[in-house]
DNA sequence: CTTAGTGCAAAGTCTTTGCAGCCTA
DNA sequence: TAGGCTGCAAAGACTTTGCACTAAG
């Protein structure tokens, strides 16, 4: 396994610096995570992760998600009440999101124009922005 | 109480229309609704509710979002983790939010040359936009 | 009389946690 | 040896549902 690309050095980094380590299934839910579906829900991950290892419980891939976040090489946004998905977001330029109501199914972009008026507006309400998310529903272009 | 304002027709029409009716619980948790903060989760309306009369249940609460989602004139935004908040939405012009992280207090805002540029971007894209969502995370002028 | 609506409690779902044993520095 | 780490099962939080009873046309 590619056990020596960015998010894994990133995330030992992040264990090392609160004095945690990276262990085995911890190495194998990440792995996992990089490889399958870019936005995954936590419960195909732990099927994922549960068809390598049968072994590694929900409670831990609970636990090393909550990891991941902290150590800012994942993300979770909430498309609908039944999709709420993890996504890869270390050393990914900052995204929005399209969501297909159809076929679920998330498409990313990136739209400079927009990231400045929203900064724009933020400053206009003297609102101090430290993250922000916009999500467009509706049909992707296989659906419509 | 002021029940023949617009969304109590609304949501009367609403029912009617699906063989449902506007009954005293539906009728008592509408005003409360209205009545508090604009932004309001589903655990505060209860105890509101509740505080007007105690013999409403919580399930018929949570049933009666659901109609006020169906008859348009409720909506569900979730913030964080353990802030999923209604608002009214009825006869309210699309709006966009800010969230303000130490607060939790939710502001909105609309801004026509970033929804015209939304549009852009759906069309360039293929994407058929139904609806969209976009929310600030950050210190609300208060806060900084 | 018939259908919808309700409160209650039980059941679901999703997520977290306590704990005893295990592993690793 | 001293932490952290893990699986397991139990506990929690939130939401939905089955049911018997009530209400309304």
């Amino acid at each position: 396994m590619d056990s020596d690309n960015k998010e894994f050095k990133v995330f030992d980094n992040y264990l090392r610096s609160v004095g945690q380590f990276l262990t085995y299934p911890r190495k194998i839910i990440l792995e996992i995570f990089l490889k399958m579906d870019p936005h995954i829900s936590i419960k195909d991950l732990c099927l994922g992760v549960k068809k390598l290892d049968p072994q590694i419980s929900q409670a831990t891939v609970y636990r090393t998600m909550k990891l991941f976040v902290l150590a800012g090489i994942a993300s979770e946004n909430e498309f609908s009440d039944d999709r709420k998905l993890f996504e890869i977001s270390h050393g990914k330029e900052h995204h929005d999101h399209m969501f297909c109501t159809n076929c679920k199914r998330v498409a990313e972009f990136h739209h400079e124009p927009i990231e400045r008026l929203q900064e724009e507006v933020a400053r206009e309400h003297f609102f101090v922005i430290n993250s922000h998310r916009m999500t467009f529903f509706g049909l992707c272009s296989e659906c419509h």
